[in-house]
Formats: structure tokens, sequence, C-alpha cells
DNA sequence: CACTTGACCTGTCCGC
DNA sequence: TGCGGACAGGTCAAGT
């Protein structure tokens, strides 16, 4: 899925998108997309207003005027792209794209009053959206057991250390992934901030000092911010709200770019392995066992 | 507890 | 052109 700078560009641009918006009907294809769209549930989204848009690690939280909150994992493939008026007018960002939703992968399509478009889109199905009583959001499992938040202004690389400890006998890369950890990592910035930090991916955590736990913190703060600046990271299956796509792999150094050279050492290659599970590119000389 | 692995899905790409 | 297998930006529930 979109990792943190993805979910938080899909959230801005929500966030100018539906604020205010009231919701007039929803639609889902199978159980699994909406597990509780029951009808005396879902009566607090026909005809609720959204207040606020906000995210929470990889997770969406869409408030609505009913004191419910509309949870929304995106995981591997999840898209929310939104379809106002511009739909029947041309210049749209995407109107090749956004002229054909709904499609095959449309999870959940949400109507506004004023007859706009929200569309859950998920290919491979693993995402969900929830609805629940925004007072009880923070009683979810999820978010009892969730890391920090790394972008927060007084986060500092000493607590950023500190998490790590209860994971000494994992790799740095593992940990990195563990949302209890830290929140909102994922495979492409675990990767690009280890290359900027000079940190082999299966290093043990016991093994990183604080020098380099101090690099590794500069760096996922500086690629995430980046990240969102660049509006997140596109393969074929991220969008942002709009239907746009981030340009960050643009400034990506090792993250598929396996055979192409480390913009360190101009003649090594990046090469790719297996780490924690997941696909992994490193700079064999920049990082090192 | 900490740690690893497989499962959940669909689509695409690559080698035979 | 078809087919099998590996792989894809993420969690979970199991197993050791």
């Amino acid at each position: 899925m979109p990792e943190l700078p993805e979910v938080e560009t899909v959230r801005r641009g929500l966030e100018k998108l539906i604020t205010g918006r009231v919701i007039k009907k929803v639609a889902h294809d199978t159980e699994k997309s909406f597990p509780n769209a029951t009808a005396d549930v879902t009566a607090f989204l026909i005809g609720a207003s959204v207040r606020k848009v906000r995210r929470r690690a990889k997770v969406l939280l869409i408030d609505l005027s009913s004191d419910y909150t509309l949870v929304i994992h995106l995981k591997m493939t999840g898209q929310l792209v939104f379809v106002g008026d511009e739909r029947f007018g041309a210049g749209h960002p995407n109107d090749s794209l956004i002229n054909e939703l709904p499609d095959k992968s449309t999870r959940v399509t949400f109507t506004f009053k004023d007859g706009a478009q929200l569309f859950f889109n998920d290919q491979r199905k693993f995402g969900w959206v929830r609805l629940m009583p925004t007072v009880e959001v923070p009683n979810i499992n999820f978010m009892q057991t969730v890391g920090p938040e790394p972008l927060e202004a007084d986060f500092t690389w000493q607590q950023f250390a500190e998490r790590f400890t209860r994971r000494a006998k994992t790799s740095i890369k593992a940990a990195l992934l563990d949302q209890t950890v830290i929140a909102g990592v994922g495979n492409i910035y675990a990767d690009e901030c280890l290359w900027g930090a000079k940190i082999h991916p299966k290093r043990l955590v016991g093994s990183i000092t604080k020098a380099e736990f101090k690099r590794l913190y500069t760096e996922l703060r500086t690629v995430m911010n980046l990240a969102i600046e660049k509006g997140g990271s596109s393969n074929h299956t991220y969008i942002n709200a709009e239907g746009k796509k981030g340009s960050y792999m643009d400034f990506a150094r090792v993250f598929r770019r396996e055979g192409l050279m480390c913009p360190r050492h101009p003649d090594v290659e990046i090469i790719k392995f297996k780490a924690a599970g997941r696909g992994t590119h490193i700079c064999p000389v920049c990082q090192v066992e």
C-alpha cells in the first residue's frame, strides 16, 4: 500500500475535496470491503457530512457529523479517488482515468448529495472500510499498539532509537517495517532511508550504534518529507484522491533501481535480494553487513 | 514475549 | 500464445 507519504497525500487531497460534503448513498461489493455496513450502522453515514479527514500511521480516518468515523486501510493496492463535476468538463488532471470509474476493482462507492462521488478501488482486495463511533477509534487494537508518528515535530532521535530496543535480535529492516515500533514505514521508505544512513538491512538491531540510529532517524524524516512534497511514489496502482500519480520515484536512490548505479558510487550497481521477507535494494559498497 | 512464516487476493511479468 | 511461478508499496494469525 501506500505508505505514510502516500496516505498523507490522499488525506490532503480528500480534506480539500470532501470536507463539508453530505453523504447521500453508499454501495459496496462484498462483505469484506465494508464488514459492518449493516443498515443500523450506515444510518450514521447517510445524511452525515464530512467534518475532518485525519491520518494515523497508514490508516485514514474520515470524521462525520454523526460522531461516527470511516476508518479506511488501503493496504497494498487501495485507492480513494474523488470524482466531482470535473468529470463533465475538460481539463481534469486525469480525464481518461477518471472517466473509467467505477471499474472492476471498485469496492465501495460513496455518493454525495451534490452528485460528486468517492470511489474506493482495490485490485488485491486486502484493504477495508469500517464505520465506528469516533470515540471508539482510539480503542481499536491497531491504535493501541501502533508506534509514534515519525514526522511529529517533537519526536526526537533518542525516542526513535529507544523504540527499537525491544527488537534487538531482529534485522533493522524487519524492525523498521514493524508498525508497533514506528508508524508508517513500508518497503519503499525502509530501503531509501537505510541507504541514506548507510546501514545494511540485515544488520541486527542490537548491533546498530547510536550514531547510526541518529542518521537513520534523520534520513527517514528527510525521505518521507520529500516524498510527501512529491505526492508520494507511484507504481501502476497508486494514485491520489484527484487521480494523479506521485513523483517520488523520480528521486528514489535505490528502490526498484536494481542494476542502476548508486548515486554515491557511479561505478557500483544497486543490487536486489530478499530481507525481512520483502524485496530489498542496496548499494553493496555503502551498505555492508 | 520475540520472531518467522504463511495467508489473504488479483494482476503482471518473465522464462520455457 | 500459453502456462507456471515469482512477485507486488501491508498486515494478521498462527507456528516455533
